[in-house]
DNA sequence: GGTCGTATATTTTTT
DNA sequence: ATATACGACC
C-alpha cells in the first residue's frame, strides 16, 4: 500500500474509492493514468479478482501501458484483466456471442475503405448520382445513425431524418442504409461501428448475454470518458446496472473526437444518471510550467459549454511561449528544424524530447524536407500506416476471404489479382447475382457455371479452387496464422509478382510484405497468446491504431511529428505547434460543417498542454495548397493565449535562398514514395553532360513541358535548361540533355510523375 | 477486358 | 499535386 504515499489528497480518494459511481475528472497532466493503474491494483488487493475488472481505454496502446504499469505493482495477475478498447474488447464478446444476431465468429471487420467502396458499389447499382450521393456523406450519415443507436428500420421510419434527406437531396438515403447493412451481414462483416451498435442490440435482445456479463464485470472503468458517443456510453452504462461500479475518467476540456460522434455531453451530465455518483476534480498539473498552464488556462475558459475546474501547478515558471512568425510553409519548415537543432545542441536534448504537432496530416511535409536537411532523425505517427499500404491489403484480403467468404469487399479487391482476366463487369455482376438470389457470393464462385456462360469462368474457377486449398489448410488441417499466411502469399503470385518487380518500390512492397510475414510469426510465436489461429490475427490487426505502431525500441531517439489528435494522451519536453492559420486551425471544414469553434479550442487546448518545459507556435503567411501558393492568416487562437506569457520570437536573420546546382553523381535515386513516384536510370555522366535516360509514362502535357529549350524550374531550388529532348513514344523512353548541371532537387520534382516502365 | 490519355475533384481529425 | 473517373482504342 505504500504506492499510496506518493499520491495527492483527491488522488488518494479515487484510488480509494471502490463501491459506487465514481467520475474523475482529470485535468491535463494531472496523473489520471498514475490514478486508474493504482485503483485498479488497489481493487485487485482488494480481493476483486482481475477477471471481473473492465478497463476500456481509448488506444490499444494506451491498455498496453496501463497492464504494464498495473504490472509493476501487482505483479502478474494484471495479465488478467479485461483491457482494451471499446472496439476490441466488444469485437471479442461479439465472436462469442455473434451467433445470437446471425453472424458467425469469424465474421469480417471492414474498414472505413471497405464500408465506402461497398457504399460506392450501392450507389452504382441503384443508379444514383454519385454526385449528390457522396459517399462520405453517406457513410457519415450511417455512422451517425448507428452511433445514435438509429437502425435501419428506425431510420427509414423516422419522418424527421426523411424529411432531412429531403431538404438535403438524398431521399433515397434510407434506402442506402438499409441496402448497406443488407450487404453486410449477408457478408458475414462488421464494420467499426457496428462493433458496438451491434453489441448494443446484442445486449438488449438477449437479456441472458446481457446478464451473463453484468455478473462477470464488477468494476467498470472508462478512461478518457470524454471522447466516447453514445452508442459506448449505453454499453458501459448497461455492464454496470448491477453491481454499480462504475468509474470514468476524463477531462471534459480535452474532449476532440465530435466529429466521430463522440459527446461531450455524457460527462457533462454523467451526474444526471447516478444520483450517488462521487465526483473528484484533479486540478494540479505536474506536467508543465507555470507559463504553459497559465496559457492553457486562458484558452479553454473562453469555452461556455464545460465543467468548473481550476488548474494550477506548483512547477517553476518556465519560459515565455514564443510565437514564430515565418513567411511560408517550407520556411517555417525550416525556422523549426533548426531551431530543434539548435536548442538540442545548446541545452544537451535529445531528439525524443521534441515533438511537432499540426492539424493535419499534410503538414508534416515542409518538416520533413527541414529536418532531412539537418540531418535529423524523426518519425511520423499516422499517416498511411503500415496497414493500409496496398500490398499488405491485399494479403490480408485472401486471408480475409480464406476465413470468410463471404466478405464481400476482400473479394472484389483479389478476385482479378494478380490478373486472372475477370474484370469490373464481371465482379459487379457476381456480386450482383449473389445479392438477387440472397445467397452468399462464394456459392457463385463456387459453382460459377451454374451462373454464367464459359466466358471468363476459367479465371473464376482457378480463383475457387485456390481458395478452396487454403479452406483446407485452415479448416481441415489446422494450421496456424503464420502456416497459412505464409502459403497465401506465394500460391496466390502476390509474393513473386512483387519480387519480379525490381524497381524501389517495388523492392519496398516486397519487404513490406515480408515484414507482414514476420509480424505474423511474431503473433504466432507469442506464448501470451492462445489462439493462434487466422481469424483471430485478422481481427488484433484491422483494429490495430495507428497509435498502436510498434516501434523499435533501440531507435526510438528522434523528434516526433503527429496531428494534435494523435497526441493525445502523451507529452514532450518541447513542443512544437504549427500552422496556427485562420481556416487552417481553428478548421474552415469545422467551423462550416458542425459549428463548433469550441471543438477546435479544446484541440488547441490539448496540443499547449502537451509542453512540459517549452511551447513553440509557429504560423506562416503563405502555404501550398493543390499546388498554389495561398496567402494565409494568423489564427485567432493567438490572440487568446495569456499576453503576460506570450513574446514573439526574434525575427530570424535574412537567410539566403539555396540554390545550390550540384551535379548528380548517384546513381538511381528515387522520388517522394508517392504513387507516382519515379526512378532515375542514369548512365554514366561526364562532368559537363548531364544525360538522363528516363522510361517513363507520362501524359502528354508533361511531355510538352519538358520539351527542348524549356526551363525546369521549381520554386527556390534552381533550374536547368534541356538542351535536346527525345521522346521514343514505343519505347516509351526519354533521353534529356540538361544544358548544365541541375540540383538533384529538381530533377527529382521535375521527373516525381514520370513512371517507370522497365 | 485491358490499357492509355485526359478531365475532374479533392483535404480534418480516427476507431 | 495527385487520386479517381471516364472515354477511346486495342
Amino acid at each position: 500500500m505504500d504506492y499510496l504515499a506518493g499520491l495527492n489528497e483527491p488522488q488518494r480518494k479515487a484510488v480509494e474509492h471502490i463501491d459506487g459511481p465514481l467520475m474523475i475528472i482529470a485535468g491535463a497532466g494531472s496523473g489520471k493514468t498514475r490514478v486508474l493503474t493504482y485503483r485498479t491494483a488497489h481493487l485487485i488487493e482488494k480481493g476483486v479478482d482481475p477477471f471481473a475488472i473492465l478497463l476500456l481505454t481509448f488506444t490499444n496502446k494506451a491498455a498496453g501501458e496501463m497492464r504494464h504499469r498495473i504490472e509493476t505493482v501487482i505483479g502478474n495477475a494484471a495479465k488478467n484483466i479485461w483491457m482494451g478498447t471499446f472496439h476490441s474488447i466488444f469485437a471479442k464478446i461479439l465472436r462469442f456471442e455473434g451467433t445470437r444476431l446471425g453472424y458467425t465468429s469469424n465474421f469480417s471487420i471492414y474498414d472505413t475503405d471497405d464500408s465506402k467502396s461497398l457504399i460506392r458499389a450501392l450507389i452504382k447499382e441503384k443508379n444514383l448520382d454519385d454526385k449528390v450521393y457522396k459517399v462520405n456523406l453517406v457513410l457519415n450519415r450511417i455512422s451517425n445513425a448507428k452511433n445514435r443507436l438509429i437502425g435501419p428500420a428506425q431510420y427509414t421510419g423516422s419522418s424527421i431524418l426523411a424529411e432531412e434527406d429531403r431538404l438535403a437531396r438524398i431521399p433515397a438515403m434510407g434506402e442506402l442504409y438499409q441496402l448497406y447493412c443488407a450487404r453486410c451481414f449477408a457478408a458475414n462483416a462488421m464494420d467499426f461501428d457496428d462493433l458496438l451498435f451491434q453489441t448494443n442490440i446484442l445486449f438488449r435482445d438477449h437479456l441472458d448475454v446481457l446478464n451473463k456479463y453484468q455478473h462477470k464485470f464488477k468494476h467498470v472503468m472508462v478512461d478518457e470518458f470524454q471522447d466516447t458517443n453514445v452508442s459506448q456510453y449505453l454499453i458501459t452504462k448497461k455492464l454496470s446496472a448491477v453491481n454499480r461500479n462504475i468509474c470514468v475518467v476524463g477531462d471534459d476540456a480535452q474532449s476532440i473526437y465530435a466529429f466521430r460522434g463522440a459527446d461531450i455531453q455524457n460527462i457533462l451530465n454523467f451526474e444526471r444518471d447516478y444520483s450517488d455518483l462521487v465526483t473528484i476534480k484533479l486540478e494540479e498539473n505536474y506536467r508543465s510550467t507555470k507559463a504553459i498552464v497559465a496559457v492553457a488556462n486562458s484558452i479553454i475558459s473562453r469555452n461556455k459549454n464545460q465543467l468548473k475546474k481550476d488548474v494550477f501547478t506548483s512547477n517553476e515558471d518556465g519560459d515565455d511561449i514564443e510565437i514564430i512568425r515565418a513567411s511560408s510553409d517550407n520556411e517555417e519548415g525550416r525556422m523549426i528544424a533548426s531551431a530543434i537543432f539548435e536548442a538540442a545542441q545548446k541545452e544537451n536534448l535529445t531528439w525524443s524530447d521534441f515533438a511537432i504537432l499540426y492539424r493535419t496530416n499534410a503538414q508534416s511535409r515542409s518538416f520533413e524536407e527541414a529536418l532531412r536537411r539537418l540531418n535529423i532523425k524523426y518519425r511520423i505517427i499516422g499517416g498511411v500506416s503500415f496497414y493500409q499500404r496496398k500490398e499488405i491489403k491485399d494479403v490480408l484480403g485472401y486471408l480475409r476471404f480464406t476465413v470468410n467468404q463471404n466478405d464481400e469487399e476482400a473479394f472484389k479487391r483479389i478476385i482479378n489479382l494478380p490478373k486472372r482476366g475477370i474484370g469490373d463487369t464481371t465482379i459487379a455482376k457476381i456480386v450482383v447475382t449473389a445479392a438477387e438470389n440472397n445467397v452468399p457470393i462464394w456459392d457463385v464462385v463456387s459453382n460459377i457455371s451454374q451462373f454464367q456462360a464459359a466466358r471468363g469462368s476459367a479465371g473464376i474457377e482457378a480463383f475457387s479452387d485456390l481458395i478452396k486449398s487454403f479452406k483446407l489448410m485452415v479448416e481441415v488441417e489446422q494450421k496456424d496464422a503464420y502456416e497459412v499466411a505464409n502459403h497465401v502469399a506465394k500460391a496466390s503470385g502476390l509474393l513473386r509478382e512483387l519480387y519480379e518487380d525490381k524497381t524501389v518500390e517495388g523492392l519496398a512492397r516486397y519487404q513490406n510484405l515480408q515484414e507482414l510475414l514476420n509480424a505474423i510469426k511474431s503473433f504466432v510465436d507469442n506464448p501470451e497468446n492462445e489462439d493462434k489461429s487466422l481469424a483471430t490475427f485478422l481481427q488484433s490487426v484491422s483494429l490495430l491504431t495507428n497509435a498502436d505502431a510498434d516501434e523499435d525500441p533501440a531507435d526510438r531517439d528522434k523528434v516526433t511529428l503527429m496531428t494534435i489528435h494523435s497526441a493525445k494522451g502523451l507529452e514532450f519536453n518541447r513542443v512544437f505547434l504549427v500552422g496556427l492559420e485562420e481556416d487552417l486551425f481553428p478548421s474552415q471544414m469545422m467551423l462550416q460543417s458542425q459549428q463548433d469553434l469550441e471543438e477546435e479550442r479544446r484541440l488547441f487546448y490539448v496540443a499547449v498542454t502537451r509542453a512540459e518545459k517549452k511551447l513553440q507556435i509557429s504560423y506562416a503567411e503563405s502555404r501550398y495548397q493543390f499546388g498554389r501558393l495561398k496567402a494565409c492568416e494568423p489564427s485567432r487562437f493567438l490572440n487568446e493565449l495569456d499576453p503576460n506569457f506570450v513574446k514573439m520570437a526574434k525575427p530570424a536573420g535574412a537567410r539566403k535562398e539555396v540554390s545550390s546546382f550540384r551535379p548528380v553523381q548517384k546513381t538511381g535515386f528515387t522520388a517522394k514514395p508517392a504513387p507516382s513516384a519515379a526512378q532515375l536510370i542514369q548512365k554514366p555522366t561526364t562532368n559537363t553532360n548531364y544525360q538522363h535516360v528516363v522510361s517513363a509514362n507520362f501524359q502528354a502535357t508533361d511531355a510538352l513541358a519538358l520539351a527542348a529549350g524549356q526551363k525546369v524550374e521549381h520554386a527556390k531550388f534552381g533550374f536547368g535548361l534541356i538542351k535536346r529532348i527525345e521522346v521514343n513514344g514505343a519505347e516509351r523512353k526519354a533521353v534529356i540533355d540538361f544544358e548544365k548541371g541541375v540540383g538533384e532537387k529538381t530533377l527529382l520534382l521535375s521527373f516525381a510523375k514520370l513512371m517507370i516502365v522497365t
